[in-house]
DNA sequence: CAGAAGAGATTGTAGATACAACTATTGTCA
DNA sequence: TGACAATAGTTGTATCTACAATCTCTTCTG
């Protein structure tokens, strides 16, 4: 145990940047989630000796990607972090045996991290408890439905925030 | 510029932490809209010289409160960052005169961050910034009505996460 | 085919966060 | 009342991340 002991009771209270506009406080609503989400899944993480959070989402990036590897770009572009941060990232998973970087060789610039044996294995263990605790955090709430409803209306959402209106 | 100029263009390809399930991808969708949203506050504040979103968050939401004051314990759960984490940030807005520290006379444990009047003004210019992005990025693709379902769906989610199930 | 411009990735450094240990104050109970 | 537990905040340390500068390799252009 441990991981933000701090918040995770009561925080229906008050809010963080709240606008008062109704979209204003949907965007509340959204932090809030992702961070008392994101909270959860670390707990259970470290409840059962695990890595954390960010290794999980790069192992799964990696073990859905068609090869088994993923260019540099394409994954600091998918977790949503910086190259510079990805390239360290990266490391430590390598040093930890999870990963190896391999080259590309029509264009040599491009270096790929490339899931191991061991990585695969860890995933396979960490999975099962991440999908545990999203499904206790979703699914008491939401349908199949309407999970993909949210999924829908997130998605867009994202798309605005991105491409720039 | 700058704040993140990694993503931003194609994220809906690959998905972290996608885990298959219909309530993992809403989690996906959940975290990368999350991420994507922040980033373009952040890029916004950027631009005008405005300080970080943390420090926005943190003085709306004292100035939110009734006697624009709160308690720490109350900040760092509406926030959703660590006591330690969150002593640290306040003495920034205090070395930046926009806080003051405030003491409780009944309890002499709780200290109070309190709303400078240079707070006050600085947050009135940054949020049409903020609420000026949100609308960008969310009334594109929710009316109202949608806006404030949305929100009710993720406070459902976020009080399973939280309560624990 | 040389040289400039652009793309992909890494490295150095500063700043921010979590975690754990600590201090100070309050509450409880024998 | 006096000891022990609980609560509120702070501080020390290590880790992680963003940002900017840099390096290598590729592509474009004259």
């Amino acid at each position: 145990m441990s991981v933000q002991t701090t918040a995770s009771k009561t925080a229906a209270s008050n809010g963080a940047a709240r606008t008062t506009t109704p979209h204003g406080e949907a965007w509340g609503a959204l932090a809030r989630t992702h961070a008392a989400v994101s909270q959860r899944l670390q707990e259970a993480l470290a409840q059962g000796d695990f890595p954390p959070l960010p290794w999980y989402e790069m192992l799964a990036a990696i073990a859905d990607s068609p090869d088994q590897r993923m260019r540099m770009g394409e994954l600091a572009e998918a977790m949503v972090i910086t190259r510079g941060g990805l390239t360290k990232l990266v490391d430590r998973l390598v040093k930890a045996g999870l990963l190896e970087r391999t080259f590309c060789e029509t264009d040599r610039r491009v270096s790929y991290a490339t899931l191991l044996p061991a990585g695969q294995h860890l995933l396979a263990e960490m999975r099962p408890v991440i999908v545990g605790e999203l499904e206790v955090a979703f699914s008491a709430n939401l349908s199949v439905r309407q999970a993909e409803e949210l999924r829908e209306t997130l998605d867009g959402v994202r798309g605005s925030a991105c491409g720039g209106g």
